[in-house]
DNA sequence: TGCCTGAACATAGCATCGCTATGTATTGTG
DNA sequence: CACAATACATAGCGATGCTATGTTCAGGCA
């Protein structure tokens, strides 16, 4: 029993309700404190209730999603590169499909904004460097063409992961950013043969990088 | 009091489960039928339980989306025809946000999964326009490019409607379509006046074709 | 040392949720 | 006109999120 605020029981929560939102179990109070020994308050004092959970969780998700982005390989070539954060974009959401949709679910804000906006400046910055090396044209807006980025991720991506498209229609990303970043002022064969270098992970790296294992025995 | 099991009183629960979502209130099996006159069995009866009244409301958007497809204007120029879809498909979506929200959350099945495929059949009529008169390339896969027609406005509208991006956003979709038909072979000049021309409804006609007043006095 | 205050937690209970078992009224049919 | 079937209302069950109240322990002070 831990007297101090402790930040141990709070992540206890957080990834207990993250573990029963993939192995699709209905969230519940009293199911998340269940095996945890800890009683209904203790969300309470916590989060201030089933609210500030969701948001908590939801802030988690941005976390490991930032995080990806983070991990993405940073080559010579910034449309490759972005390609690649496209791919871990993917990868992440499908990764974590139910801490996904919470991220995007309404009705619940986020606690540090600031996590969203770094999301978007990890593409900025691989944009700029692309209008650096002439690849894009100068006038393109980095922020805008972030943006449309990431807009046909989402789409892509919540058509897939709980919408009607097999998950095989993940395969037009790569097309569609190619067109894209093409409409910025790069090479049409050079773009693509960039987009597919990144997007596509090499073998021999992490191909399936979940950082949970599939409900298997569950 | 209906006797016979009358459509009336189906989509009287319908639209008063659409109502509830549009104003923001809990959607709850007893405040559904608070203000009816029929009782929670009515629910039962009718759609077999909640999960039933959600699929019949969500059969209720794509029939809706399917209306709003359909109402838009065709003309010679199949290219602008394709924008005037996605700034329908954006329309629909803007008017009944929550609706929206329902047709693409998981965990229910369509009940007439044809009500989807004609979406994208529209999609589909317009860029085999498009190939016969020699704007795309006859190796355009049209189903595909319809997919990913679809992808940017739901990235779009999702991120906008119920996301972090504001509704400015939406003004992205433009650029991102002249984008992709380009890559399809359209010429980009004629490729992003053609755009233009369906993305932006002329004035004159309804600019703001929203179905149910906005919730103002609630 | 002994007590006292306040924070951190457990316990019990409330209003409400979706859902179902049961009762009642109406319609069609012989 | 009696009977079966249908459509609906009522009451109640288990479970939900949440809160009011009780209980335990850390730490300051005489």
């Amino acid at each position: 029993m831990v007297r101090t605020k402790d930040p141990v029981v709070r992540t206890l929560l957080i990834e207990r309700a993250a573990q029963m939102l993939r192995t699709r179990e209905p969230v519940t109070l009293r199911a998340i404190v269940a095996g945890t020994g800890v009683s209904t308050m203790a969300v309470y004092t916590y989060f201030g209730g089933m609210d500030g959970l969701w948001q908590a969780t939801r802030q988690e998700g941005f976390t490991r999603l930032a995080a990806k982005l983070k991990a993405a390989p940073q080559t010579a070539d910034p449309v490759r590169d972005l390609a690649a954060l496209g791919a871990a974009y993917l990868s992440n959401a499908l990764a974590n499909p139910d801490l996904y949709r919470v991220m995007f679910d309404a009705g619940f804000e986020l606690g540090d904004p600031a996590a969203a906006d770094e999301t978007l400046h990890c593409l900025v910055r691989d944009i700029d460097r692309a209008k650096a090396i002439g690849r894009f044209r100068r006038d393109v807006d980095s922020l805008a063409l972030a943006t449309q980025s990431w807009a046909i991720g989402h789409g892509l991506v919540s058509l897939v992961s709980t919408g009607p498209l097999p998950r095989q229609a993940l395969d037009h990303g790569a097309p569609m950013l190619t067109a894209l970043f093409t409409s910025c002022g790069d090479d049409p064969d050079t773009c693509r043969r960039s987009v597919e270098l990144g997007w596509h992970p090499e073998p021999g790296r992490e191909t399936a990088p979940v950082d949970q294992p599939p409900p298997a025995n569950t």
